[in-house]
DNA sequence: GCAAAAGTGTTAAGGCTACACCCATGC
DNA sequence: GCATGGGTGTAGCCTTAACACTTTTGC
């Protein structure tokens, strides 16, 4: 018996807004299968080339894009999935900064969009339910990492992380025991400065996360919770 | 460009008794390479077959056991893993009652052993790294998911229940907040019956679980924290 | 009776929730 | 001034953590 399954490393991009919430990064396909729906960017991986890299260099290619962040999520196995054959898709999760989103035209461009998650396009394959899982994969993540910082600015208000934690969780917090919480963790260093220009009310501190502080409390052996 | 990868599905298959604590099975490689090592139960997929079903039909064939609960976890595909070239492993946690782990010997079975977690012996490939990923990836779904009880007899004592967390978290519980927590979540239904002929003290009552309540919980919206 | 494990109760501390109030900015 | 969002404080509640006593068994 010889096993022929191809495989493929997809990755579901997200970067977060307060204006426009969560979006996804999608392309548009240009051969069959599902030729002309949404799909994920990815591909086929090298003979020898690690799961990741895969991810990144599809990402580049497809949309001239560079992942902040990047982690293996889930392979999907199904063997009706893809009508092609048997082909395996091992999913990643990749943040992006949404100042560092703009997609990029060269060689290898597909058409790319992004996309409001709770709002898809018509997608190819299993890639909807990908997505879904993504955000699952997120929520039971932020609660322990630091991933909101990933798709945040290097410096932000507090207010744009609550609100990160709020689509997240779909549902509202207290903007000051919020900020208490977090203030508390000491996770947050503030900046100099205020944000500049805020479309009303008082200019907001920034903060920038502190990652050696929170790496500090995870050896501590303390489980580290971020937000409930 | 042909792409040639190669895809394995295998399990980490736990089981646990407070007398012997969480131990994994293992099976020793009959052909190279590590040959004679132990290795995780699981093999090559099959065309047509899904994942999940590979891990079920590898796991008769090696040991002739059955998994009460088996969940996709990670997918490990550094290219230099194998020394036979490109090999993916999807690896699984896989649960089982201490009460129907015994090793059946028959034909296609490997030898197969029981070794608790935290001393293995000399293991093939990455295979130690993959039990030790599952330790961590239960850790993580212990605090919200029922999946102790897939571990446990259909009737047990709390302190069963206890020192399996216990184990897992790595670090001693009061006893008393313990079965307070637990039964005010409602999770656990009595049983007429007490414990028989305890070695020592006091017969304990015995509990199952309570999987309508437990679901009930969960639609209810309420995040249901089983352990914290 | 004694040791060992199981069942039940109490109390104090800390975290979270729900609030009210004041501040800084643009218009 | 007024609207709007940002920063800080406080009181009550509820959960958790720490701990004492009693009960039921085997020997």
């Amino acid at each position: 018996m010889h096993q022929h399954i191809r495989v493929t490393a997809e990755a579901v991009v997200l970067r977060y807004s307060s204006k426009e919430g969560m979006m996804v990064l999608l392309t548009k396909r240009t051969i069959p299968p599902h030729i002309f729906k949404w799909g994920l960017p990815g591909g086929f991986v090298h003979n020898d080339e690690p799961l990741e890299a895969c991810v990144h260099r599809e990402l580049k290619d497809e949309t001239g894009l560079r992942a902040n962040y990047l982690e293996q999520m889930s392979t999907w196995g199904n063997p009706d999935r893809d009508p092609r054959g048997r082909v395996l898709c091992v999913a990643h999760l990749a943040l992006i900064r949404h100042s560092a989103s703009k997609i990029v035209l060269g060689a290898g461009t597909k058409e790319s969009k992004w996309y409001p998650v709770r709002e898809l396009p018509v997608t190819a394959f299993d890639h909807a339910e990908i997505v879904a899982a993504a955000i699952d994969h997120l929520r039971v993540r932020l609660h322990t990492e630091p991933l909101a910082f990933e798709m945040l600015d290097e410096k932000f208000p507090v207010s744009e992380l609550e609100k990160l934690y709020e689509w997240v969780y779909d549902r509202s917090v207290d903007r000051r025991n919020f900020q208490k919480k977090i203030n508390g963790l000491g996770l947050l260093a503030a900046r100099p400065e205020k944000l500049k220009h805020p479309l009303q009310g008082r200019p907001a501190q920034l903060y920038s996360f502190n990652r050696e502080k929170f790496l500090e409390l995870k050896e501590s052996g303390a489980p580290v919770e971020i937000f409930s």
